[in-house]
DNA sequence: CGGCGTTTTGACAGGCTTCAAGGGCCGTGG
DNA sequence: CCACGGCCCTTGAAGCCTGTCAAAACGCCG
């Protein structure tokens, strides 16, 4: 399932030449701060759309960012029940929780082939101590997660199954937005209404329901995995709140 | 409604004297960490119970630790609806995400007479600059912050209203036990049956239902704002942390 | 063409919200 | 001392939203 492990060093794309840097949405480094990053990069993992490569309940040992596809994260009750808590799209920090506690109480499952960056737990003091700013960046980056899951748990608790969808909906598509995945107001969501549903926190069932609904209205299209905003001022208003503006953001 | 601003430097408890630092469930701090904190700490601030000291939308220009009493994050849409994010106890820290990011994406009210110690968001860079130790308490601050939300949201999204209720109260009970407010395996519950009910996702009415179906359970007792944890294994049981509820899955 | 995962639909039950009203406790003021 | 108002807790009834069950349609791929 996990492929990557074992390869010699090297291999990988250098941080001088990431894909990501360029995106206007990601601040810039210094050349110091760069070649930091660089060699604190130790391998890529590549992770094949379907499996977990963090676990619930295991230690983690290495800290990830996402360089390209999409994941998310999970916890599940011992019943089968399953929550998505948020998901990880390309320049999103993945495993901070399970390197700073002493094991993982989520699982991270890759929706699409994944391409992650790895850091080694045992170089972050050095990261720490050697550059503030970009231990600054890592302290911003949890802030900021945590902000997003804010956001959800008012959904969960507070809002109706329109709104929490069209809500989750319109905040995934501005998320891809952002790295320049939209296309003509379309993009491909590599989920499936199943994964919606445990992320809104309802049944398969009513999610179809609603997400008919909000078709029905002409709001959105999505049909064979397609997305499309058609009335990006209607689908605002029924998600009763508008997205926030976002700033540039640190990326390691 | 906020007393404490225009008092003199140097009236409020000097940092070798913290109340907290004695707890065992705190880290210990060197010499030079210690005497930093106490030239990072400008102020004590008491806000009455009921005042909301932190605002959605606004800047925060300081970063705040609760020295007693307690708090809770909250969200409100437009037309009134309240989600309770999460409580903040004795310890913990407040408004980090308020001094990383432009403004205030929550709010934070007082649920008892509360005392903060007021540190400079100006003077956290320099706080990152020599003491990467601290920074790095401070990243584990907030990622363990994250884990509580992540775990609220099974809660609203995964677990029945009885569930998601006795997780709560074991929760908060046990966050209280570890800071020595619980006697006799009984506290003193600052908050209200609207308060948990805004924190749960629930309304008011099946809130109390559910609290009643729970006490006729002997599983706990809240009578007059002090809670009792009368029956520790049913409580878990029932919070589905311990043993899991068989329901039925499909398996072929 | 057949198999499998995903999406749809309908029927039904029940959990949860809403509405409404009564009761208890406590501080204030006549 | 008692009446009153305010806040909080409690309870009952009605109905909608959402979950569960069941089954069929769809689309993709070997």
């Amino acid at each position: 399932m996990i492929v990557g492990n074992g390869r010699p060093r090297g291999q990988f794309t250098p941080c001088e030449q990431c894909p990501l840097r360029a995106l206007p949405c990601l601040r810039e480094f210094t050349a110091e701060e760069l070649a930091f990053v660089k060699q604190f990069k130790i391998d890529e993992l590549h992770v094949d759309a379907g499996a977990s490569f963090l676990r619930q309940g295991a230690r983690a040992d290495h800290l990830y960012t996402v360089l390209s596809g999409w994941a998310f994260r999970y916890k599940m009750l011992d019943d089968g029940r399953r929550q998505i808590l948020n998901f990880a799209l390309p320049a999103d920090m993945v495993g901070l929780q399970g390197t700073l506690m002493h094991e993982m109480e989520h699982s991270v499952e890759a929706l699409t082939p994944l391409t992650l960056c790895v850091f080694p737990r045992s170089k972050l003091y050095d990261l720490y101590s050697q550059f503030p700013s970009l231990a600054f960046d890592i302290t911003w980056l949890a802030a900021r997660e945590e902000q997003l899951i804010d956001e959800h748990l008012v959904s969960l608790g507070r809002r109706t199954a329109l709104e929490r969808t069209a809500f989750l909906l319109l905040h995934l598509f501005e998320r891809a937005r952002e790295l320049n995945l939209v296309k003509d107001n379309a993009i491909q969501f590599p989920f499936t209404q199943q994964h919606l549903a445990d992320a809104l926190g309802m049944s398969l069932v009513h999610t179809n329901k609603t997400l008919k609904r909000l078709m029905a209205s002409k709001a959105v299209s999505w049909k064979g995995r397609v997305f499309a905003v058609l009335d990006r001022h209607l689908l605002e208003q029924v998600a009763g709140d508008e997205v926030p503006k976002r700033r540039p953001r640190p990326f390691i």
